[in-house]
DNA sequence: CACCATGTTCCTTG
DNA sequence: CCAAGGAACATGGT
């Protein structure tokens, strides 16, 4: 469930659900998703201490821990959801899911980390964040800084826009989506967009992440998955029922797939280890003249 | 059995 | 030092 914009929507559903909570204690199911701390330390850091603001960086979910009395500092707690992370919060007296790999009580309820692969981290190693590009939505992501920062790389494009040190908080889902959106082809050296691809990637990447939060915020969420399927946020096939997130992604996961603007079948390659997904007709290198594109140069 | 999956880090190689 | 590519991490779906 974890790029910016789902982390945003969780980020926003969970603070009033924690802020001023005292956490009781931790019990930690999986070691290694807590590490380098062993489940004493955490536990020694985290008793007794106030959940103060709850907020997110990049895809970081960022809590402010006021620990005991008025005493000590305000320390910071970074969760990340990895591939398949959930957090939510529910009664202390349910059972719980089989991948549940830290549980913080806060009394009646608890706070539930669940993560299938444990890919996901709870830590208090803040340095990561200095190592984050701006924020795709906030002021510092213009189309210089942006243009400056593709300039010095030859990869291509779509591999750049997941280096969360260029700008922070895109994945591969809403990659793709951006690229698809600006009409850019993947494959386009980073260096080689022109001033105008430059513009239209970064206000395709920030309205594609605007949607995706405004989406997040208007649709009652699963948050604890209980459906079966991953009804949270990216594959909302429920039958029936308002679906919005069902024509929501344009590109990603839609191999073969006819293109919503050209109808031209969907492919996906490969690009760095991971999948692209892109229209081949509306993302061609070299934007043929004669055809009328509808992306302006 | 094969391949794929929303992410990050570490290790090579150039 | 940097850029780029690949494996590893762990589990499950198809």
């Amino acid at each position: 469930m974890p790029e910016l914009p789902e982390v945003e929507v969780l980020a926003r559903h969970l603070a009033p659900l924690l802020i001023g909570k005292v956490i009781h204690g931790v019990t930690v199911r999986r070691a290694k998703v807590i590490a380098p701390l062993s489940p004493l330390q955490l536990i020694r850091r985290v008793r007794g201490a106030t959940i103060q603001a709850l907020s997110r960086r990049g895809k970081y979910l960022v809590f402010q821990l006021q620990p005991l009395p008025p005493k000590g500092e305000c320390s910071t707690l970074l969760g990340h959801l990895g591939m398949t992370g959930r957090m939510y919060v529910r009664p202390a007296d349910r059972p719980l899911p089989r991948h549940a790999a830290v549980i913080f009580s806060l009394g009646r309820q608890n706070l539930v980390f669940e993560d299938q692969r444990y890919f996901g981290r709870i830590t208090f190693a803040t340095a990561v964040l200095r190592r984050l590009g701006p924020e795709p939505l906030g002021p510092e992501f213009t189309a210089a800084y942006l243009r400056a920062a593709l300039q010095r790389s030859r990869q291509a494009v779509k591999v750049k826009l997941l280096d969360q040190s260029l700008v922070a908080g895109i994945g591969n889902i809403y990659a793709n989506e951006a690229l698809f959106r600006a009409g850019i082809s993947p494959f386009l050296p980073a260096k080689e967009l022109s001033s105008s691809q430059v513009h239209r990637l970064r206000q395709s990447i920030r309205l594609v992440l605007a949607e995706a939060i405004a989406g997040g915020s208007t649709v009652p969420l699963d948050w604890a998955g209980t459906q079966g399927k991953d009804r949270l946020f990216y594959f909302g096939r429920a039958a029936g029922t308002p679906d919005y997130y069902e024509e929501r992604l344009q590109v990603y996961d839609r191999t073969g797939q006819p293109c919503g603007r050209c109808r031209h079948p969907l492919k996906r390659i490969v690009q760095g280890g991971r999948s692209t997904f892109f229209c081949p007709n509306c993302q061609a290198r070299i934007p043929h003249r004669s055809r009328a594109t509808g992306f302006k140069t």
